[in-house]
DNA sequence: CTGTTAGCGCTTTCAA
DNA sequence: TTGAAAGCGCTAACAG
């Protein structure tokens, strides 16, 4: 591996002034500059991360932390970060945590301790209350999105607007007969609960009678509770499952009982999963994509002397239509 | 941050001791270890990665190269190799190379060759010469998965027998009029063009008439695709498609045309797709979280010291029945 | 078994 | 504008 003395030799400076040309920083004749350019291309050389980040402190890398690699909404975002970042010359280091609680524990008190990261870019992990304070304790720059996280600050979707988007869409159409396929959980502030909340009180606004079945986010979970509801006496007209893949799964369960989407019901999900298209799935498209370049945005910029409250931020999102949704029968 | 000579102080004995008695190199009385430890820890000290690193010659971190990382392959065997990569205390680089070709370019020229990484785990993207050139220059280990890469050793599976597996198992059904979904490509070594003539060739052995629709390994060009061949007066009996999202889409489409699966019409795929569960896909089995362990196994081996040898291998692949496939009708 | 002492390869004052 | 030299924080010989 060629380095920086090599260089130095070969353009006929020292190695101060290589270090100088090559990184834009301090000053340096043109001349010599494009001396020194020359040599190091011809010698193939590049900086040694290691010891560049020993010199000044800076690893030009950020550290990505993500429960789920393979699920569709962390990979999604994952990939915005990845663009955000590649920008601008940014290495990410990728720390999954699904593991186990040992694991787990293991990547927030070492790797991530390290000092191999400049920020740290934090995909919902549920982090408790000692890992928050470990990263925090990192001193760098650190960007949590997707579920408001009390224990730092966030980049987040407004999910309780997006209940109500989705719903008001459905009541918009006529409908009166909702059901809302999620979270059984009515209270806190994790996503699934504000997309119920979001749903409920538009309901309750309209003076609609809401209905709910619960389901774990899944396509087969989504699938059995939708079928109790289009068995039940009470069957509604329409449907707002709190994720693609649940609404996909409604879907299926309506073919299944021989129902026709739109005509016999509407079904409209959230998220903008890529999946939702060969379905004609109409959804609230959150830009997971734009989240994570957002994010990495974000750290770079506080990294770059930003006020740390640029961080906290509200992510946009918009009605997306398909047509799984329609004026209500009758 | 606290440094080495803090928790040498405190422990009362050297930098070099404190060095040796957390690394686990060079010999240490297991009271001084005892107490270095303990410094360390009340301390909360962790090794500073960028001078561990300058001072070894070690990155105790992996580079991975990913083309797509919100695509279910890809992500899962990610998923698979951060999993081989964390239980051995590495971190993970990830360098994302879906881009433009001038950003593409940078990635191999400047960030990989920042000598951040130990090693390098490369996901099928497709290099060309100079990229696969500019990988071999690195000197470290590389391991190439999926898609018998000509320019590097590869950890692969053998897709010309998954192609006759899948084949063959329409075949032994009593199948006879079988339809393959995929790449048009005949020749070559892509893995399209290997799944084709494995159904090609299997079929030649048993006497029947291929038959084949192209698509472009989504569910909507599948769905397309398997449209024509209901549609044909020649309508088969059983389609095998080149990948899970294919076969899904041939199902839907299926579906549409009034058809039962499989009573109507055999249906499988390859990939091991988890959504291929929502649909009862049978399908060739490729465990990508598997692979992607494999790699990172692969790699750390011969960081170890193994033989280069060892990361040339097949990965294994086996068929998995989930009701999407059925005795040939009449 | 432990301490001393050179570096690892770059960056950055400080002087010139 | 450039060069000399002192580190950055850790590791690995080499002595002891």
């Amino acid at each position: 591996m060629v380095g920086i003395d090599e260089v130095a030799r070969r353009a006929g400076v020292s190695t101060a002034t290589v270090s100088r040309a090559l990184s834009g920083r301090g000053p340096v004749s043109p001349v010599t500059r494009q001396r020194v350019q020359t040599a190091a291309d011809e010698l193939g050389y590049v900086v040694s991360a290691a010891a560049s980040a020993l010199a000044t402190g800076r690893a030009r890398a950020i550290g990505v932390i993500v429960p789920f690699l393979d699920r569709w909404f962390y990979s999604t975002v994952l990939a915005g970060i990845s663009d955000g970042l590649v920008r601008r010359g940014f290495d990410i280091t990728l720390y999954g945590v699904s593991a186990a609680a040992e694991e787990r524990q293991r990547v927030f008190s070492d790797n991530v301790r390290r000092r191999r990261v400049d920020g740290i870019i934090t995909i919902a992990p549920e982090l408790d209350a000692d890992e928050a304070a470990s990263l925090r304790g990192l001193g760098v720059p650190i960007v949590a999105i997707a579920g408001p996280n009390p224990l730092l600050t966030t980049l987040t979707v407004d999910d309780l607007a997006v209940g109500r988007l989705a719903t008001r869409h459905l009541l918009d159409l006529g409908h009166r007969r909702i059901a809302h396929i999620g979270s059984p959980e009515v209270t806190g502030s994790s996503v699934p609960a504000l997309r119920r909340r979001g749903f409920a009180e538009q309901m309750d606004a309209a003076g609609a009678r809401p209905l709910f079945a619960d389901a774990d986010f899944t396509i087969e979970g989504a699938s059995t509770a939708a079928r109790h509801l289009l068995d039940s006496t009470e069957r509604p007209t329409a449907i707002f499952a709190a994720s693609d893949e649940m609404a996909i799964g409604a879907i299926l369960a309506a073919r299944e009982a021989g129902l026709h989407v739109p005509d016999d019901i509407s079904i409209i999900g959230v998220d903008g999963n890529e999946l939702g298209r060969w379905f004609g799935l109409t959804t609230v498209d959150q830009f997971a994509r734009c989240q994570g370049e957002r994010a990495a945005e974000a750290v770079l910029a506080e990294l770059d002397g930003a006020a740390p409250a640029l961080r906290r931020g509200t992510l946009p999102f918009a009605l997306l239509e398909r047509g799984s949704t329609a004026t209500a029968p009758g």
